[in-house]
DNA sequence: TAGATTGTTAATCGATTAACAATC
DNA sequence: TAGATTGTTAATCGATTAACAATC
């Protein structure tokens, strides 16, 4: 019955969680209390059941009749995916995307806090973005390993993604976000999610030339 | 058998299309002519037999005993894409991710023109970003309208989403690519992807509490 | 020809959904 | 209590994978 620790969740189950998480805090601005699976399902575009389902992997945390009491259920998700405490983060790449990163509210706002910026190029080096300074990424693996950082950034050029992949995993990084336009490949024990902005765009593009073929993606 | 026009193609085949694109690319570049789905799986961690499938929705591109023509079967893929011809775009939003995006190499070269930049700042309306000058959001219907403008980029403050939105849906936008931390909901015919780096680092973070629990993402 | 690798089928696996008893 | 909505089961649906005949 619901809730045992050695569940296998499936990754569709861990995908969703971060979109509930946004739709909850979003009601909770707007001073709901309480939500049912039906409205959150309406607003995040997943069949209720679903929802309902996704949920029992971690135990009940709602009230037949009632729904689900919103904080106590984004403290509970926010406790499942681990961002109920702040994690440090090192982001490479002091271009304008790693500026965007940097500077962007949300990531403080969901318990991401940027502990150092990094670039090779030398113009950049000794700069500032926000209030942190630009260091050499020949630093990179001596900070991560002596601030035990566990996540790491790339928003470096393509041909220069594979190369900081490495030396983060040497170092130590234990999750690590690609924005380069190449895949890159991590060693065993790091978790990788490769996100190219063009590549979603070129996914979505497949239904414009489908007059009826459009989805929700 | 296979390619039929009419089939109902699997969302998974479409995610995982501009993933082989992007390293059948890499592959061209380093001077490769063919390449086998034991290759092509190999780096982008997908299982070769899934490979051959997916391609089968579309057509028999192959040689047995060969593998794939690189050249030939980027063509095919582009062609499925339809990014075998440029699309013009409309980003609105100047801030840090706006210019990130106006000025990412990846787009030109995978298809996609900045055809305007938006934002309701005025301080940033008559600045430019590359060779664009950004306008101001009231701009942003006619624009599209008048030029036919079929894709849309969202790179706003959360609160402001959804009125970018509505704005693009109205004046004939047919995909959406929402950077903003809040969901937005597209009218009937359009297709959306809300892409929050924060929210896919919320996911990967999971993996990060669970020391086996590993994955490629 | 022999070796390699595709295209395709059939089996497996897992995820989604509908339905409903439990219960607030 | 009656109405609402959860938690959970069982049925459906679809996607993944293994296996192999076709064939380059």
């Amino acid at each position: 019955m619901s809730a045992s620790e050695t569940d296998r969740i499936p990754e569709g189950v861990i995908e969703r969680l971060p979109t509930y998480l946004s739709v909850l805090i979003q009601l909770r601005q707007e001073g709901s209390y309480t939500v049912s699976s039906a409205t959150l399902g309406e607003m995040t575009e997943v069949n209720p059941a679903q929802i309902r389902r996704d949920l029992t992997h971690f135990g009940s945390f709602g009230k037949r009749g009632v729904g689900y009491e919103i904080t106590m259920l984004t403290d509970k998700i926010q406790h499942i995916l681990g961002s109920d405490h702040t994690h440090r983060l090192v982001l490479v790449g002091a271009g304008h995307l790693g500026s965007a990163i940097a500077s962007y509210s949300g990531l403080r706002a969901r318990g991401f806090l940027v502990s150092a910026i990094f670039d090779n190029d030398p113009q950049k080096v000794g700069g500032r973005i926000g209030d942190i300074i630009v260091r050499d990424t020949c630093e990179l693996g001596r900070v991560v390993a002596e601030q035990s950082i566990a996540v790491g950034v790339i928003a470096v050029p393509p041909k220069a993604a594979q190369e900081v992949a490495n030396i983060m995993c040497e170092s130590g990084i234990r999750v690590i976000l690609n924005y380069s336009a190449n895949l890159v490949k991590v060693c065993e024990g790091v978790t990788l999610h490769n996100t190219d902005p063009v590549r979603e765009l070129l996914h979505t593009l497949y239904y414009l030339s489908r007059a009826e073929g459009v989805a929700r993606v």
